[in-house]
DNA sequence: CCGGGTTACGCGGAGCGTAAGAATT
DNA sequence: AATTCTTACGCTCCGCGTAACCCGG
């Protein structure tokens, strides 16, 4: 299991649509649709409903979208706590960092949010 | 950054040599070598300090292994719930979960676990 | 030498984008 | 016909094992 492979599942929960959640996540609307199916059969449970107006959750995706979220709010305090130690240079943080708002999506969105990358669109 | 990953680094943290940390994750010591040198270029920190006897963590590794823990944690915890909406059939867990012991390192470490696999060694 | 970590190399599979298909409105 | 998800196909690259290499005791 992968944790961009849950950002997937938490983007198409959020947006309701493929091609929504493909834009957000930078991929191509069939290569979500295929990441989706991944995951669905690793974990051996239909989390989506698809309908052609729009994907709804089903209820047992709601609670892996539910533990997705906390999977990734723990990988995004590892890569958090990872930028602190590089730029301080110190070998321990003393307390635990909370993030208030969820990370960017990808470093190039964090690069793209900081204006360090101009999107030409 | 990919849950199997943070597996190997717990793994060779809590074993100190790679050899036995290899054969834990079941990987060749060669594999497991180029997926730490992997995650340390990624997150642009060394982790860990090769001596000629024994690997150390660094001080950094530490803060890093323990939240590595934390996203393994969770990840498990998703794991296992998807389990428990699949056996029991049901749209919803009313409860969280909570795991004692840390689960197998793969299934098929499950399996073997169960008993449902011998192993010939 | 020897035990243990790294580098070299070839291979299979995972994952991508493009393009074509299917289904619902 | 339009919109939206899925399937087909070819390609790239990641990650593996084997084997060769390196380096302190």
């Amino acid at each position: 299991m992968s944790v961009r492979r849950l950002n997937h599942v938490v983007a198409l929960a959020e947006e309701g649509s493929f091609a929504r959640a493909a834009e957000r996540v930078h991929l191509s609307q069939p290569a979500l649709s295929r990441s989706i199916q991944a995951i669905e059969d690793e974990l051996g449970l239909r989390l989506f409903d698809r309908a052609a107006r729009g994907v709804a959750v089903t209820q047992a995706g709601k609670t892996i979208v539910e533990r997705a979220r906390r999977v990734l709010f723990e990988a995004n305090c590892l890569v958090r706590d990872a930028e602190l130690l590089k730029t301080h240079e110190i070998g321990e943080v003393q307390s635990a960092s909370v993030l208030i708002r969820p990370r960017s999506c990808c470093p190039i969105c964090w690069w793209v949010s900081r204006g360090c990358i101009r999107t030409s669109g």
